[in-house]
DNA sequence: TTCCTGATGC
DNA sequence: GCATCGGGAA
């Protein structure tokens, strides 16, 4: 939830705080708000704060105080929608699915060659092709070449063509090559 | 300026 | 379908 727009880099000194003084679910329901609020400040896009007050809540009202290991119960959560439910059926549990944000849909539709836009995320095609990528016997080591490959290499902005493990094949590389000769 | 491992309300 | 949220880095 915390890495929703917001860089990995940012997210990681604040994770590690966080989850030292509220380790479990029942604990960050119990924390003191301003205690709470501090912690979470940095990260900017506020409302998440109440985001996790409330997921707290629901975490301990409606499933004891652990996270529940469905999808169908993760979308439930406050907060939590494809994204994430899919992150913690993969990062958390070790299940066979593709994780899509923003980044990984770019890669997708840069490497197939599909028109960039911004609800790619949620594109029946894009997702379909993810699924057909997905290696579903390491899809923890997928997901996160995917993830580290759209942050590092095949980025928003300057894509490293150059430098890509996919440059062969994909479709993007072929046009920027063909645009640069 | 733009963008970051999106979810929500309208 | 679309604007909105936000600090931080490039």
């Amino acid at each position: 939830m915390m890495l929703r727009r917001t860089r990995a880099k940012q997210v990681a000194p604040v994770y590690e705080l966080f989850i030292r003084d509220y380790p479990s679910p029942d604990e960050m329901y119990r924390a003191d708000s301003n205690s709470l609020r501090s912690s979470l400040k940095p990260l900017g896009l506020n409302w998440r704060i109440a985001q996790f007050e409330a997921l707290g809540r629901d975490l301990v009202r409606d499933f004891g105080g652990h996270v529940p290991t469905t999808r169908e119960e993760l979308v439930q959560l406050t907060g939590v929608s494809d994204y994430v439910a899919d992150a913690v059926l993969v990062f958390a549990l070790g299940q066979p699915r593709a994780v899509i944000d923003a980044n990984v849909a770019r890669v997708i539709a840069r490497y197939f060659g599909l028109r960039e836009h911004a609800e790619a995320r949620r594109d029946g095609q894009v997702r379909e092709l993810a699924d057909g990528l997905l290696d579903r016997a390491h899809a923890r080591d997928y997901n996160f070449a995917m993830l580290d490959l759209a942050a590092l290499v095949c980025t928003a902005r300057n894509p490293k063509h150059d430098l890509c493990p996919l440059r062969r094949t994909c479709a993007k590389a072929a046009n920027a090559k063909a645009v640069a000769s």
